[in-house]
DNA sequence: CCAATTCCGACTGTATCTGTCTGAATTGTA
DNA sequence: TACAATTCAGACAGATACAGTCGGAATTGG
C-alpha cells in the first residue's frame, strides 16, 4: 500500500517543470540536478509522460521538455494513475467489475470501494497549480 | 498502490470468524473451505493475528480460533496495519518524520499527508461489526 | 560537423508477493 | 494409552514488480 518512487518522482518532475518552465524547454539534466534524482531513471519516467501527452519534448541542443497545458489542468490523480495504474486498492473493486466468484456478496468489496472513493476524492482535487502555490508559500516562509 | 492478498484474506478471515464463532473455536480448515483460500496460507496469516492478540487459539481436536474481542472492537484499519504496515502512502509522510533531505519544503509531502488522512479516515471508521451487518443484509436480499 | 539533447530497449540486483512443503507440538476422545 | 485433529514453526521457491543502470541510436541548433 505504497506509492512507488516512479509516481513520486513523476509528481516532482512535473512540479519542477511547472515552476521552471518560462516558455523555453527545460532539459532533464537540470531537473535531475535540482530534484536529486538519477537522470537516467527520470528519462524513463518522462518518456511515459511524453507518450501520454502530459509533456511535450524538443530534441537537440537547447531542447528539453515543457508542460503541454497549464498546471491547473493536471490533477495529481491523473499523474499518479499514469505511473501507478488504478488507485483503487484492489482489482475487484475497480470498474472492471469483480470476478472473484464468491457469492457472499463480497462484503469486503464495499470497504475497497469506499477506500477508492476517498483516495480519488483527494488526488483528483489537487492540481499542479496548487502545488506550485504551496511551494511559493514555503519559499516566502524560508527565503534562502 | 494495492492492498495485498494477505491483507484482504486477513479481513475475510476475521469476518468469517465473526460470523461463525458461536462460542466454540472455529478451525482453519472450515474457514479455508468457506473462503476458498489455501489453508496453509491462512495458517501463516492467522499466526500473525494470533501473535498480535487479535484472535485466540485452541490447540488439539475441536480446536481452532476465536476472536479475542467483540467484532465492534476491530477496525479495518487495525487489521490492515497488521498485515500491510502503515497505510500512509509513502514513508516520508509518516509520523516518523521525513528524512528526504530536500529543502524545498517537500511540497509533495502535503499530498501524501492528505491522502494518508483520507485513507485512515475510512479504514478506522469501519469495524468488523459493520461488515457482519452488511453481510446479513446481503443474505436477506439474496437468500440461498 | 559537433555536441547537447531526447529516445529506445536490454539488462540486473533486490525485494516482495503468494504461496507450498515438511514436520513438530499439543490435546481431546475412544 | 494410542490416535487423529488441530495449531505452530520455519524453510523453500517461483513469479512479479521495483528501482534503477547501461549502451547506444536519432535528432538538431550552432
Amino acid at each position: 500500500m505504497k506509492i512507488s518512487t516512479k509516481g513520486r518522482y513523476a509528481l516532482r518532475l512535473l512540479l519542477d517543470l511547472a515552476v521552471y518552465s518560462t516558455g523555453d524547454p527545460v532539459c532533464l539534466k537540470d531537473i535531475a540536478k535540482r530534484q536529486q534524482i538519477s537522470e537516467k531513471y527520470l528519462e524513463q519516467i518522462i518518456s511515459l509522460l511524453n507518450k501520454a501527452g502530459v509533456v511535450r519534448s524538443v530534441r537537440g541542443p537547447q531542447g528539453g521538455y515543457m508542460l503541454n497545458r497549464a498546471p491547473s489542468e493536471y490533477t495529481v490523480g491523473m499523474i499518479l494513475r499514469l505511473t501507478e495504474g488504478e488507485l483503487v486498492p484492489v482489482s475487484c473493486a475497480g470498474q472492471s467489475g469483480g470476478e472473484c466468484g464468491r457469492r457472499e456478496g463480497c462484503v469486503s468489496a464495499r470497504v475497497w470501494e469506499q477506500l477508492g472513493e476517498a483516495i480519488n476524492q483527494v488526488v483528483d482535487n489537487i492540481t499542479l497549480a496548487d502545488m506550485v502555490k504551496w511551494q511559493q508559500e514555503e519559499e516566502e516562509k524560508n527565503p534562502d
